[in-house]
DNA sequence: TACATTACTAACCAGTCAGTCAGTAATTAG
DNA sequence: CTAATTACTGACTGACTGGTTAGTAATGTA
């Protein structure tokens, strides 16, 4: 929870006194509805329950907020869009090679997206998109185009410099944004309710990805890379 | 629809006449449960609505399943679990190499399953396992366990075979789910709603994460397989 | 202190939905 | 043909929810 959030349920808690406070109201219910679409989705989540947890009444949340759906545009709006260029601008000042920049891409993005509150909207996008045509038309053109634009930049960079197989961008988009959504989708669900989720780190997952996303499953002709142990066959 | 469901249909629309068909009922109402359980998720889905598509009377629905839930495991059971003797037994006479079986099981898999309505399923239960935990652990029992078995299995004849690299099964076996998964979460959402999902051909999104996933990314030290073209540097 | 403004609340509305049950009608038994 | 059985119906209940609005109380102003 968010600190002013938690301000807000405290003042609702201990004191029952009412309070006006404008320009704090929108950035609680907005850290309140984030919480609650991660948790629950879109359609479970009630407006009076966010109301309730950013300590103010439903009448109060149609007041700043004209619908559920123009919250949850407001939501992605201040979690999620508006982080690209930040992106596109480091990652045309990297200069290491493609697979090095390819990995730091991956794991960066698990630390800064994947690790916080902001993909669990990624996951709600994913599972409702079907029931909120508009929401996802919203989300497509905020989040996921920008997204694989970026991809498909550092693949290109790599086919460029000869470092990358030249392979079809089309899938090859996919290739990387696959094993991301994966973890993400899975860590909202089986992650949330099944004991035996503990097994996936999700660092190590991300590593693992990256590993064979460079290198393939299959053995190699040529010289062997520090990380690959030699086997005798049976 | 199913030939039984539409039977079931015409009956309703055509004759306004009261019929008693109590072997046919549970299976109409499975297959219009599927339908509506794949287009809309489980919470979305009203059981009136199961219950005319299936042409009875919502009352009848639950003459025939005790509750929503009991519905929903029916469908699974009736559609999912018990395939998995037949994949086991399938991949234990096969006599290729493992990219060869990798390439083919997950070929065979978008045929058999990513290609029908019971992957509908798999993207429900990511969508709703977490606002439904008791159903979440019915079908990580039924459906989850068994199949990252076969996973495992296959890589492991790779690995016992010299054919793949030594890997940790534990993240290996997610490098194959993940695209998996991926496409049916990616089919079932934006795919559903989104006009710009037409360059995404299931087959050749297979076809591109198997070749990647067997072969990498990067360009290879050794002798170039037949469907890499070589490329002069820049 | 008196009055005006407005952020805020709580009761309310209209609509939805899983699940129930008293009753109806198709079928079978006697 | 009558009576018993039972598959089936649809109206109903109670709980819930997005959104509205009449009214309340906190604040500013004089």
């Amino acid at each position: 929870m968010s600190l002013s959030s938690f301000i807000a349920t405290q003042h609702a808690a201990v004191h029952a006194k009412r309070e006006r406070r404008k320009e704090a109201r929108p950035g609680e219910l907005l850290d309140a509805a984030l919480d609650l679409f991660v948790e629950k989705g879109f359609a479970a989540t009630r407006a009076e329950e966010v109301a309730t947890r950013a300590g103010v009444s439903k009448g109060t949340l149609f007041l700043y907020f004209q619908s559920k759906e123009e919250l949850f545009k407001a939501v992605v709006r201040e979690n999620i869009s508006g982080r690209f260029d930040e992106w596109n601008t480091e990652f045309e000042t990297y200069d290491g090679t493609s697979a090095e920049m390819l990995r730091y891409a991956m794991t960066a993005w698990w630390e800064r997206v994947g690790a916080t509150k902001a993909a669990g909207i990624t996951k709600l996008m994913m599972s409702e998109a079907r029931n909120f045509p508009e929401l996802a038309a919203f989300y497509q053109q905020e989040v996921v185009l920008p997204g694989q634009r970026l991809i498909r930049r550092i693949l290109q960079r790599g086919i460029d410099r000869g470092e990358f197989r030249p392979i079809d961008l089309n899938y090859g988009v996919y290739t990387v944004l696959a094993p991301m959504i994966f973890l993400v989708m899975w860590k909202h669900s089986v992650g949330a309710c099944v004991a035996a989720d503990a097994d996936l780190v999700p660092e190590a997952y991300i590593a693992a990805q990256v590993d064979t996303l460079l290198n393939g499953l299959c053995v190699r002709d040529g010289a062997s890379p520090a990380h690959r142990k030699e086997r005798t066959l049976p």
